[in-house]
RNA sequence: GGAGGUGUGGCCGAGUGGACAAAGGCAGCAGACUGUAAAUCUGCCGGCGUAACGCCUACGGUGGUUCGAAUCCACCCGCCUCCA
């Protein structure tokens, strides 16, 4: 099966410029995708594209990951409805640094330091980053020697830019450039990689057939583009947010336990076409996991996979490990009866805080106080709430006492307390002598 | 600069002197069902309060009229449309 089939399949390939077949069918390429520094961190919705360098590499292709630190100073107007905020150099310069970061652990960089210009041999992968080249760009000489290969016309049928005509608010003069600067990248690394292959997210098409039309023009040598969907849930929801905000990359922001459940709690009509999207898994396996997912729904064994096979992707398997238990323990039964070194592990991974235990002393502290500490609801009013219509647990059991109060006596070993609102949200609190 | 319109809770959107913490919808939360899924149904959905048709805060801002204002008046601010 070759890349572009591969691709195909899994549902991934939403458009491709022409003869990209026939150029991947000749032998190994170099391609490129580019990553926004908006955030310190990816989150999952990059994690297709970073996936789509990956499949090529295993395909004997040649990755670069570009991350935008000089396009990030500007912003791109694709997909976006409103003119945005531009991010102060600082924040993009550190934004830079953990996008780097996460994009070393997908990719395969080899002995060499990926950065090297030997036209494309072998596929080590390879991380650059445009403000090396933008940053220095003159601007007179960039309007002479790129502006000109464009036509305003050309501009403004790109669907990116005529949807922002369109409305009141327009577009700045900033973003419109934009779309010349990722034009311009794809020129430099071809000339210095020999890079001829642009990927990205479907809403990208426009700016990427912009490149390939440059180094066309400029270099009279073919570029080509392919697209792939962008991840929409069935339920129409926008991917990879939840009501406690972006599943991230990044441990520090995301813990692998929450991760874990992100995944595990995918809706049954959008499992079998995740597990194509974001995992290794073959054609075969896939297939599997769906007619057992079709007999035995309850079973959600295709979510435990997905779940998995991901967790263990981005954060390895020792996290995943570790997840897996937690989820077990906190979704068991009776936490009672764990031992202490059991919770303390869950520690790790579910929202938890230290309080003082005095005000557990005597009578206690009301339950509706304790849910309010823990963040587990807004005010009092929504913890009195929560527990009246029966969403409130204290060590796995239900309370309905709006009034009731914890005591020592509810405390775990003498110390721990495990609080939960409704089905999937914990805290636990660790009430230490005198904190 | 002129004329008109408009600004309500996270969003949309009713409400033109009292019964308004403000209809309805969406989103959100919880429960039931089930499978940590979806759909459906039920309840909740400003804060405080043991509770209450109790108190506080809130209908762009400030001030006023009134026993009483989201609703009337004045000025200011934002947004929109048309004219110049």
């Amino acid at each position: 099966m070759s890349i572009l089939e591969e691709l195909k399949w899994r549902g991934l390939l939403y458009d491709a410029s022409e003869g990209v077949a026939e150029r991947l069918a000749k032998g190994p390429t170099t391609l490129y995708i580019g990553f926004d520094p908006t955030a310190s961190s990816l989150h999952v919705g990059s994690l297709l594209q970073i996936l789509g360098l990956a499949r090529m590499q295993r395909y004997g292709h040649r990755p670069i990951a570009l991350v935008g630190g000089g396009t990030g100073m500007i912003g791109d107007p694709s997909g976006k409805s409103h003119e945005r905020q531009l991010l102060t150099a600082d924040k993009v310069q550190e934004n830079l640094v953990g996008l780097r970061e996460q994009l070393g652990r997908f990719l395969d960089f080899g002995d060499g330091d990926g950065s090297t210009s030997d036209g494309g041999s072998g596929s080590d992968a390879a991380l650059v980053d445009n403000g090396d080249w933008l940053m220095k760009t003159n601007l007179v000489e960039f309007l002479r020697d790129i502006g000109k290969h464009f036509t305003i016309n050309y501009m403004m049928a790109k669907d990116s830019v005529k949807t922002r005509i369109d409305k009141e608010e327009g577009l700045s003069f900033t973003e419109f450039s934009y779309m010349l600067l990722q034009s311009y990248d794809f020129l430099v690394l071809h000339d210095s990689h020999g890079c001829e292959l642009q990927m990205g997210g479907s809403d990208q098409w426009g700016n990427i057939t912009a490149g390939a039309e440059l180094v066309r023009k400029l270099r009279r040598k073919k570029a080509y583009g392919i697209v792939q969907p962008l991840v929409t849930t069935s339920s129409g929801v926008k991917f990879g947010k939840t009501e406690s905000g972006t599943i991230w990359l990044d441990a520090e922001r995301t813990s692998p336990y929450r991760f874990y459940q992100f995944w595990l709690n995918t809706s049954d009509a959008d499992v079998v076409r995740y597990l194509k999207y974001f995992t290794w898994l073959t054609q075969d396996q896939i297939s599997e996991l769906a007619t057992t997912h079709g007999e035995t729904p309850q079973a959600r064994e295709a979510h435990r996979k997905l779940a998995s096979e991901v967790t263990a992707m981005v954060h390895g398997a020792d996290a995943l490990e570790r997840a897996v238990r937690s989820s077990e323990i906190l979704f068991g039964a009776e936490i009672s009866d764990l031992p202490v070194a059991e919770i303390l592990d869950v520690f790790d991974d579910v929202p938890s805080s230290h309080q003082p235990k005095e005000g557990f002393e005597g009578d206690g502290k009301a339950l509706v106080e304790a849910l309010v500490d823990a963040g587990l609801a807004a005010s009092k009013g929504a913890a009195k709430r929560l527990v009246r219509d029966g969403g409130a647990y204290v060590n796995n059991r239900r309370i309905t006492d709006e009034r009731a109060r914890l005591t020592s006596q509810d405390l775990l070993h003498g110390h721990l307390l495990v609080l939960r609102a409704g089905q999937k949200k914990y805290h636990l609190m660790n009430l230490a002598e005198g904190a």
